[in-house]
DNA sequence: GTAATTTATGTAAGCGCTTTCATTTGGGTT
DNA sequence: AACCCAAATGAAAGCGCTTACATAAATTAC
């Protein structure tokens, strides 16, 4: 910069402002720093800049897994969206370990970023601490409960079972069963799970089978169907924790001789690209995972532009998309 | 941190020491300063320090989609494997845009980050410029091919293309096309395509069809069956560019009742977890997704440990994982 | 033409750390 | 006790920017 400053004649300040703020700046300078710092291919140094402004162009963005498609498109929108404004995200992971988070949360924090969105509404109690004592808006999203830290945009889980459990007991299901992934980490299928479990006992006055796979893929599907006609034999419907487990009970199904629907129901969640066109195609629950994304940049764009914008707490519901395996 | 020295009854240096480099400080100080700083709830401010060292923990890596599983994965267990070490992963997407690319990459380098990957080999002159004036290490992954910018770590799109096309000939198909998505964008799936061709071409004498399917999806795999086909009605193999569009040819097929491999053969690419479980199982080449990870973290740790370390070019080959759709 | 504004530019004080260099302290040696 | 050397600590100089604040230049008002 000081190059930059030195080649076109003027002070350091008049060339951070005809690159920062250039309408502070009298056109004819402005056009003269763009073109000598174009030319000397001038790139101004951000942690200098953040060190001295007040805040980075950072958006610092914790989802359990890069894997699961649903936070992979989350994150996806959300970069594009973001980098119009000129916003960065940093991205973070944990695999659903809270320790981690915890981690990852403080690693974040110390960027001070402009925004903070976390994933989910279960954290630990440093997490709080650190979340609540930064200085910029955090968004909790994907799940929707009382009381968010400061902003939450999600659903929830817990009405996505039990929206399940109805729909089974509609359809005068007597026995139904319960597939979730990784049930014991993963707290958003749980809340699932249990409401399903709530639900359907409710309803029908039968406690349904609630298996747990141990992963969120094809096999274990496969494998889960087995277990649950093993432990409970007249199951004539399964909900599942996702579209991919879901899939692979059916190609188990398939393998096993078993009809869907006929012989079994099978209902997945997720609406991925997957379940409009397996064979049959897959009923299932679509949560709003591109209006969360959405949902969550506006909020954020409109707290950084107008810092008096109140915390939202929204729900964006889930929804039911019917198709051939119920 | 200057709350902290006071309240230690050190000096500012002290405990930047005490944090930092714990060996150099006197066990007594420095049990004292962790202590105050733990029970004050201090936070090191990165930025200021990164401003004063020399390096960010930061390790910039850019992929083309969050979305494709491989990227997912690749960057899933680096982020894990970083982590470890204390380095953060600030990942970067651009959606097969090489300019959007040119501003991500131009972004990270402004961070001055301990290391740069980015993912391919076609970059814009920019880019090229950025990434080769940038202090750190660089490298480029999922691609091989002559003269990396800095270290190269991947495999040819264009053998996997020959791989499969020689793969063809021998099981003595006469008639076979290849599938690809965005075959416009994606310039790894432009390369195998024309691996395949050229080989096809070369060993039997045949042209083979080559489609361009709108995206990775299941869908455009069963309209892109279709189109092929419509265009070259004796094919008895097709090779796909992806797992998912090869498995919703054979969701397709199946509609149409199609039998595979009897009428069809059909070869993915990728080896995701849903080849394992179709009926038939997908044949496929796997690349070497995993290695592809591994080797770029070991590598960037080396070089950041002991900077003397000289660049590398590695091809990780892929592999014909044989199933039951060849 | 001068005074009062407004606008454009420059000066300099940090931002919160790290690190060099100088100084002090605490053991060993003789 | 005097001396030396290594280890521990402190003082202070930045790192490369942004931004009050001060100053100069250009307008406008009278």
């Amino acid at each position: 910069m000081e190059e930059v400053a030195k080649v076109a004649g003027v002070s350091l300040a008049t060339v951070s402002r005809a690159l920062r703020t250039p309408e502070a700046v009298s056109p004819k300078l402005r056009t003269r720093i763009e073109e000598v710092s174009r030319r000397l291919g001038y790139a101004p140094n951000r942690i200098a800049g953040s060190l001295a402004g007040a805040r980075t162009p950072l958006i610092g963005v914790i989802v359990p897994s890069l894997t699961n498609s649903f936070f992979a498109g989350t994150l996806e929108q959300m970069t594009t969206l973001f980098e119009a404004k000129g916003y960065q995200l940093m991205i973070g992971q944990h695999g659903y370990d809270t320790d981690r988070e915890e981690r990852i949360v403080a690693a974040f924090a110390s960027w001070n970023p402009s925004a903070l969105v976390v994933t989910g509404r279960a954290h630990t109690r440093n997490t709080l601490n650190t979340l609540s004592s930064s200085a910029c808006p955090v968004v909790e999203m994907w799940d929707h409960g009382e009381r968010p830290l400061d902003s939450g945009i999600g659903f929830s889980n817990r009405a996505a079972g039990k929206l399940a459990a109805r729909f089974f007991a509609e359809q005068g299901i007597a026995k139904a069963a319960f597939v979730g992934a990784i049930l014991d980490k993963d707290d958003r299928a749980r809340a699932r799970a249990e409401g399903f479990r709530q639900e359907f006992l409710h309803l029908t006055r039968f406690e349904p089978l609630i298996v747990t796979a141990n992963n969120r893929e094809l096999g274990e599907g496969g494998s889960a169907l087995k277990r649950v006609l093993g432990q409970q034999p007249e199951t004539s419907a399964i909900a599942f924790s996702g579209d991919m487990l879901a899939v692979g009970a059916m190609f188990e199904a398939d393998r096993i001789g078993l009809s869907i629907p006929g012989d079994l129901k099978i209902l997945g969640y997720g609406d991925l690209d997957i379940a409009r066109n397996t064979n049959p195609r897959l009923t299932t629950i679509r949560p709003p995972h591109n209006a969360i994304g959405e949902a969550v940049v506006r909020h954020v764009l409109e707290r950084l532009e107008a810092p008096d914008t109140p915390s939202v707490n929204l729900d964006l519901g889930v929804k039911l998309i019917l198709r051939e395996t119920v």
